[in-house]
DNA sequence: TTAAAAGATGGAGCCGACTCCATGTCAACA
DNA sequence: TGTTGACATGGAGTCGGCTCCATCTTTTAA
């Protein structure tokens, strides 16, 4: 699939495309200058759309997919490389906590989404008997 | 409480409390043009945050803002008002499904989390049988 | 009363995430 | 094989949401 039909298929610009790819969000496959992507890419390209929508910039969401992904679990670690890690886990660590509290004020936000919808109905209703022309 | 303590105590800058200011977030008190705020202004920045981490924008928010107010349950609606209304009500509804949409990410992004989280604790606790001097 | 701190104002600048444009290259089909 | 449509590239521009700066005015405390 070159980049017109996968800009078609997730709904993204071309340009935005490539720009994923600057930012290494993406990596098609490149045969004589031109892009070819593949299921996989359009993967990609959900998982970041979702990411972006709860708040994640796209490094944050860079970070994530390098560490998703497949990592040598039996790689000998040197203490610097240790000592990224502990960090990398506190990143990790705050923003589940993050993940939580945007959880419940997603709960706080439906109520008022609700309560504004219900003052709607009320004001609707209310009129609707009042210029019931029919 | 002037601007400067308002800044400390809602964790914003003074330039982005004016910003919020200009974009009719919020609506201070002014006496010999200097700015007073209250607790009903922190409170108001409070659901800003919030809003604005579920990914609200400014002008959203202010949306909803408007119409989480007083609005005159008994004024009568010409037909434009009603029409606009029923936009309105649209708008709020679809935000609504988003919120619930949004909901069921952010369940699938704590368990990737969880997962990174696990993946980098077998990482370290490998690596501390391993390299155990002590 | 006066110096220094705090606040106000207007405008420029910045950053992330695109978007647009001009120009050049490649490919697919008649 | 030529031509037209799709793709590539580099750079400039845009937009939201701030942030910084210079300059000016008001407040506050010695």
């Amino acid at each position: 699939m070159k980049i017109g039909e996968f800009a078609i298929c997730t709904g993204l610009s071309k340009d935005t495309i490539r720009y994923y790819e600057k930012m290494n969000l993406l990596q098609p496959e490149i045969k004589n200058k031109h892009r070819y992507y593949n299921k996989k890419d359009i993967d990609i390209v959900e998982a970041i759309l979702k990411l972006k929508q709860t708040g994640f910039s796209l490094q944050e969401i860079k970070m994530l997919f390098d560490w998703s992904g497949n990592i040598d679990q039996n790689k000998k670690l040197t203490k610097e490389e240790i000592q990224n890690l502990l960090e990398i886990k506190v990143i990790f660590q705050e923003k589940y906590e993050q993940m939580l509290q945007r959880e419940h004020q997603l709960k706080q936000i439906k109520q008022v989404l609700l309560n504004i919808d219900n003052k709607i109905k009320h004001l609707l209703e209310k009129n609707k008997e009042e210029n019931c022309w029919f």
